[in-house]
This record gives structure tokens, sequence and C-alpha cells, in this order.
RNA sequence: GGCGGCAUAGCCAAGUGGUAAGGCAGCGGUCUGCAAAACCGUUACACACCGGUUCGAAUCCGGUUGCCGCCUCCA
């Protein structure tokens, strides 16, 4: 199937051809690890998990590089304020990334590179840069000099002249144009440095992704992501130092994801508003979360709310009450999926949904499939009588292999069904601050009055465990509970 | 000021030059001791507004309004 994907270089849906048949190298700016990661980080990171993860589910072989930038100004002073090298604190907030993104079930990289661990990589391109006439020397600090890369602002749709008349940067004196940027920064006394050709310094911030991307997809690679934020000046500069040193075209695709707002407003500090991953892994699901930040297009904004989770997490309930529903039908029956009966919608579902994904990773359009086919499962087994036969058992059987497919894809369905409500039980339980023996105690209770028919009694526990935002529900096996 | 994006039902959100996916919520029904869940049915004076192109546009073009992002560290 023919994968599109929106180049933000051309501003259009191009047909994906890789450089090597078959094979992707992928690289996506990963985080500044100086603070906890917020939601904004997570879709970032979850939209990419995706992408590789289809790209794979396609044949590809994928190299994925995802980078750490743990040295930089901001790192510098943080570390300052709690007392801590740079070295400790990027280490613990990298630890924090990695505790957060696995909760989320985000897949590591193949390469998950650190600026730090690449500095001769880094010096060796800047001098190459020097000696193209494309970086120079001024005070401690090296320049890159935008007017000597005659492409500047191919990426972000802008021109050197045009961004001058709104200058809004202060003039800096070691500068020839005020955006030039730097390569290399010479550091102040205390601060962390690495020796060089131009003195003690540390590398200036785009520098390590021209660097590190080349040394692990060489020169000229498929797909670059990150942040639409990064757009300019992050990638821009990075095309002008990889392209300026190669002399060739660096990137051929250039994705960039939307941008997360808290109830309508821009996530900022600020503000206040902005939500750590550990946080909202305290109140959600973290598959919830996950489906959340896939439901609407990369490329667009997604509004958090508390009304957008919640819709969510009723979504994802209905897929699992589905599989537990074909499961508890089914049993273990062991039933080989391989002889698959006839059924004509349940054999379009894989294809449906690669169309949705193959249009430039429209993960919504996607979701809708998986729904789809839930309902689907759900008439069917509406249909179903009570004698078990072969045929019904094996369409189920392949209509949850279809589902878990989606699944694998968009990173949610990773749990048994029991499992799954459990753990949202125990979630919602420590929102509520209730005791799970408490409702246990008041279903037995129940049930022992519906077993002497005493309903009135029945149903006084039942608004009782309401009052509590439990809620129940009969079923021939059992009661089971959920917290509302 | 420059560049770009978005405006679809109560809410969230896809999509297409030929007359609107999916989710949530609501209503009616089946089911249930009653509920819940699930399913069935139902819910858009037609897709911000005004022009234009076209046999035909919400989908293409131009303009208007509103919202947003980037241009400074930022996913």
């Amino acid at each position: 199937m023919t994968l599109y994907i929106y180049n933000t270089l051309t501003k259009k849906k191009e047909v994906f051809k890789p450089i090597a048949p078959g094979k992707v190298g992928i690289y996506v700016c990963g985080v500044t690890v100086y603070d906890s990661c917020h939601i904004g980080h997570a879709r970032s990171v979850v939209v990419f998990d995706v992408i590789t993860r289809y790209l794979r589910n396609l044949g590809y072989r994928v190299t994925y590089v995802r980078n750490f930038t743990d040295i930089d100004d901001k790192i510098i002073d943080r570390a300052r304020e709690c007392g801590l090298s740079t070295r400790e604190l990027s280490r613990k907030y990298i630890q924090e990334f990695y505790e957060d993104m696995d909760a989320l079930g985000v897949k590591r990289a193949d390469y998950e590179p650190k600026a730090t661990e690449h500095i001769s990589e880094i010096i060796s391109l800047i001098r190459r840069l020097e000696e193209k006439g494309l970086a120079y020397k001024s005070g401690s600090d090296v320049y890159f000099s935008v007017e000597m890369f005659p492409e500047y602002g191919k990426l972000s749709g802008r021109k050197l002249e045009d961004m001058l008349a709104g200058v809004r940067i202060e003039v800096d004196r070691n500068k020839r144009n005020p955006f030039d940027f730097v390569l290399w920064k010479g550091s102040k006394p205390g601060e962390p440095s690495w020796e060089s050709p131009w003195g003690r310094g540390r590398p200036g911030w785009h520098i390590e992704c021209s660097a590190m991307s080349c040394k692990y997809l060489g020169p000229q690679f498929d797909i670059h992501g990150g942040g639409e934020d990064l757009t300019f000046p992050h990638h821009e500069n990075e095309i002008a130092q990889s392209e300026g040193a190669f002399e060739k075209r660096f990137v051929n695709y250039w994705i960039h994801n939307g941008f997360v707002t808290i109830n309508q407003e821009k996530m900022s500090k600020s503000l206040g508003n902005s939500l750590t991953v550990k946080e909202l892994l305290k109140r959600y699901h973290p598959e919830a979360l996950r489906l959340f930040l896939l439901s609407n297009h990369y490329r667009s904004p997604i509004d958090f709310s508390e009304q957008n989770m919640a819709d969510t997490e009723s979504a994802l309930d209905k897929v699992y009450k589905l599989l537990d529903r074909i499961e508890s039908y089914i049993g273990n029956t062991g039933v080989d999926p391989k002889e698959l009966p006839p059924d004509h919608y349940l054999a379009g579902v894989r294809k449906r949904f690669q169309e949705a994904m193959s249009d430039d990773f429209n993960t919504a359009k996607g979701i809708a499939v998986l729904f789809d086919t839930v309902r689907y499962l759900n008439r069917f087994m509406d249909g179903l009588t009570s004698t078990k036969s072969d045929q019904d058992v094996q369409t189920l059987v392949w209509g949850r292999t279809e589902i878990l497919n989606i699944g694998d894809i968009l990173g949610i369905m990773r749990e048994e069904p029991a499992t799954f409500f459990e753990k949202k039980r125990l979630i919602g339980l420590e929102k509520a601050g209730i005791e799970k023996a408490t409702v246990e105690r008041l279903i037995a209770e129940r049930a022992q009055a519906r077993k002497r028919k005493d309903w009135a009694r029945a149903d006084q526990i039942r608004d009782q465990l309401r009052a509590l935002n439990i809620l129940i529900e009969d079923r021939p096996e059992g009661t089971v509970w959920k917290v509302g």
C-alpha cells in the first residue's frame, strides 16, 4: 500500500519513497532533560512511536533514533538551583522520562544518543563547517553564518530579509547576522565544559542533532520529526548545518506534530497549567492517555480537558468490554485462527485500517475503523445462539485478532481485559479515596439480598454504592463494578 | 509586521467535487427483578460568512470574520 506523508518542507502530502528500498532511517528530536515530561512531550513521543510501529508493520526495517539533550543553559541553571551537577540532573530526568514513557507503552528507539557523549563528533562537524567558510569564531564562541547558506529558511518558509524586518532578537555584537546561531559556546568558569580547538566550552543546541543523526543514519536519511515548534529555528538550523557540511540533501521528509492545549489554552509555565505525565498517570489509565493523544490527527492541535479524557476512557472501555465478552464466550477453546471462516467484513478490516494509517498516519480515521469493528463484533455476538458452533468461535477469534492487531500499532489493548478493569478500578478508588474491601463487602451483601429476592435491600445497596461513585453491573457470572 | 494552520452536529473528531466516518452525551426500543452493559432505531434547516468556477462544492479559487501556532527557550 502506498504511504503518504505530509512533508513540512514541501507543505504537501507526498508518496513515501525510502532512500534504500525496504529500509527507513528516522530521527526524532527528543527532550531536553531538565524537568519532568508534560503531556505535550508525551504527544510527540507517542505519535512517533506509532509512526515507527506502523512503518515496521508495513515491513520496513526501521532505524529509529531519538536523542536526549543533556547539556544546555536550562540544564545548567536548573542544576545550580537544585544543587546538583548537570550530569546528575540530566540522569534523574532521563530516568523519569523512561518511567513515564514505559508506562505509556512507548518502545525504546534503536539509538538514544546524548549530546554529552558525542562531543568529538560535534567538534569535527563544526570544524568541517569552519573549513567550508560557514562558521566563524567570535569571542569565545563559534557561530554558523546563515548568509553563507543561501537556502536558509526553506523549511519554515521564511526569508532572511523578511525576518530581519520584524526582528525581535536583541542584537548580539558577536554575530555578523542576528540569525547566526551558536555552534560552540565558550564556557564561563564553573560551567561544565569540554576541550575544543576554540577553547573550553559546550555545544550549541542545534549542532548535536546534525552530528548525531549523521553518526547513526548518515548525512542523508528519510524522516526527521519533532514538535511543530522545532521547525524554526531548530530544524532550519539543522538543515543549514548538515547540508552546509555534507552538500547533499539532509532529510527527505520532515514530520511535525501539533501541540496539546489545556482547556483551550496554551500550556505554559507562566499560566501554571502544564500537566506532567506522572501526574496524569495517577488519574488515568495509560492507554486512555495514549488513545486520547492519538484521537486527533497528529498535525492538528489537541485539547486536553476532563471531558475529553472522560469520553476517551468510555471509548477505551468499550473495546475492552468487547474483548472481555469475546473471551468469556469462546473460553479456552484453543481454536486455531489459521482455519478461518469467510467473513467479508473482518477480511476488510486490516486493509481499511492500513488505508487510514497510510494517509499520513491518520490515527483518528484508524480508530474509527477499530470502533466499526467493535460494533460489528458486538452485533455478531448479539445474534449468537446458545449452541456454540466452531464457525462462530472462529469468527470471534478472528475478530479479536484484528482488534489486537490494530492495538499493536496504536499501542493499546496491551492488557488482559480483567487486568485492565482491575487497574482502572484501583486508579478510580485511589482518586475517590475508597477502600476496595468496602466495595466488595457491600456487593457481597447485595448478592445475598438478591438471592432471597429482597430487591428493596439490593437496590438500597446499589444506591449506596452509587453515592460512592461505584457503578455495578449484574452479569450471569456475577456482579462487576467500576468507579464512575 | 512576516510565515503558517484551523473553523463540520450538544461535545470531541475524520472525510469527500456528486449531496456527511467514528467516539462521547441524549432520546425511544430489546434485554434485565429493576438497573447497568450490549445491540437496534433516532438526533446536522448540510460542513463560519460573502462572492466566483462547475451540470453539481461543504470539498477548488478569491475575499471577510473569528480562533490558534511560529517568528525568543519550548514537544
